[in-house]
DNA sequence: TTAATGATGGGCT
DNA sequence: GCCCATCATTAAA
């Protein structure tokens, strides 16, 4: 008798639970490290490990979210473990992690994967074949995982878009500095990435 | 190697 | 009109 076929061909882990997103949002920001942004499309599976984050926090002049609710951020302020992704600069995209509870407006941009899985698909949207070029960086990583608008508001528990805990440990320290490309709060230490690692989008 | 610059368009005062 | 949670390219050192 034939057996069904597994709809992965190997068991990658489970979504974050939205309980996840609830802890502080610069604890969310550390924990994301190391786990698994997975983008499913109709014909291939995009999937690199997080390397490097930031958080938002509500009341943090950085924050979208600071000066109340508009159409562009709400997401922010709706359900955490939801996807946050805007666009900006006329042309990019950037990713973000609602964290938080509903109405509060805090989230988790997530800055730079390393790319494991569907890496040729990846290469052809960059670009480029340089892995360490591929998504280093919330605009990169956007275009090497196809995320634009469309995938704004999907819940990353239970939509093609995810994020999954493979139930490895970290293996590398955490680096905690201040954020990248912001004008306002510059000296918060809010942004974190793994130690070593050549795929975040600069030491 | 680092620093400066242009691209490009939506959001918001 | 100015500001952007950026990136690729060019120029300079």
């Amino acid at each position: 008798m034939n057996q069904p076929l597994p709809s992965v061909t190997y068991n990658m882990g489970d979504p974050l639970p939205r309980g996840f997103y609830l802890q502080d949002t610069r604890e969310v920001a550390r924990l994301l490290l190391g786990k698994w942004l997975v983008h499913r499309e109709d014909d291939w599976i995009l999937t690199g490990v997080i390397v490097e984050t930031e958080a938002y926090l509500k009341d943090d002049p950085a924050c979208h979210a600071s000066r109340g609710i508009t159409n562009r951020n709400a997401p922010m302020f709706g359900n955490p473990g939801h996807a946050y992704v805007y666009f900006t600069y006329g042309m990019y995209h950037c990713f973000n992690a609602v964290t938080a509870p509903e109405g509060i407006g805090e989230a988790v941009l997530v800055r730079a994967i390393q790319p494991v899985e569907g890496i040729e698909v990846m290469q052809e949207r960059r670009g480029t074949n340089d892995v360490f070029n591929l998504a280093s960086g919330p605009g990169k990583l956007c275009m090497a995982l196809g995320l634009s608008l469309k995938q704004n508001g999907f819940d990353l528990a239970a939509s093609p878009l995810t994020i999954v805990d493979t139930g490895e440990r970290l293996q590398s320290e955490v680096i905690a500095t201040t954020r990248v490309g912001i004008s306002k709060a510059v000296e918060m230490p809010w942004r974190y990435y793994l130690a070593g690692n050549r795929f975040v989008s600069r030491k």
